[in-house]
DNA sequence: GGGCAAACCGACCAAAATAGTCAACATTGA
DNA sequence: TCAATGTTGACTATTTTGGTCGGTTTGCCC
């Protein structure tokens, strides 16, 4: 039950974007080295994120990513969605009758509640507030 | 982010236990029967739950497996912890320093609302709820 | 006290998901 | 034009998942 490395790369590099806001397109190898990911692999999930209008990007030299709306109108929720697809922890919440037993069963609840939780939470962090978490980290640190 | 068959069949498992609690030790092949799961897997799962102390064992003809507890003192929090691990979503909660950032970043604030978030619904829930639950979707149902 | 039903144990295995790599091509700014 | 960058898709190694199988031990019941 651990988020795939998509998730957390990804929201590293949006962070990472947010972070940059007002610098011009950022190349990928940029924030692939200051994130610390491959940057054939990021390549690859900023590709999701871009299709998904999370991203713009600015082709030729010079070009790069950035991010298509301001930092907090984007939240983590819609960036884990993208990456590592719907949320619920059991396809018995989101296929049509994926268990048999016609989904009455008292486990369903379990997991729905979990469901809800899980997205209540990640829907409610956008990337301005990681912003302020960075802001707050680093006040402390000193 | 899915759950693995051993949580989920794990949760079934036991709740087939709490629902033939006054019923004397319950084998292995009734559980797998009236759950739909594999006989020699659950077996596997089963030896994990009760290493955890969360069922005991009657060995012999006659034998089978019963709660260690009452229902309502077993929760889906511990179940799922021991047959899936720590639910941590990232390794940077758990290890010494998975990050080698020092783990200032505000990814891991983030982590760890999730983490939060999900041991505390978890936690709130215990085998007694779920019969309950069980009563309620009957009670709907007719 | 012997047979049978069950728990118990550990090795083994196949398929799927994960985490990448790599090569080739397209676009555009300088 | 050329160099930097985006874009695409195919390929691959590793790990995790989801089991199976064979055998041993235990103890109730006849």
């Amino acid at each position: 039950m651990k988020l795939s490395t998509r998730g957390r790369y990804g929201i590293h590099a949006m962070f990472d974007l947010a972070q940059h806001g007002g610098e011009g397109p950022q190349p990928i190898k940029a924030i692939a080295d200051r994130q610390d990911v491959p940057e054939a692999y990021l390549e690859q999930l900023i590709a999701v994120l871009r299709k998904a209008g999370l991203v713009t990007s600015v082709r030729g030299a010079q070009g790069g990513y950035q991010l298509a709306r301001p930092a907090g109108e984007i939240t983590v929720g819609q960036v884990l969605r993208t990456l590592e697809g719907d949320l619920a922890l059991t396809d018995c919440l989101l296929e049509e009758d994926a268990c048999h037993r016609a989904c009455k069963c008292p486990s369903r609840v379990v997991w729905q509640k979990l469901y809800d939780g899980i997205n209540q939470i990640v829907d409610g962090i956008t990337l301005k507030d990681m912003l302020e978490d960075q802001e707050r980290l680093l006040a402390q640190g000193e």
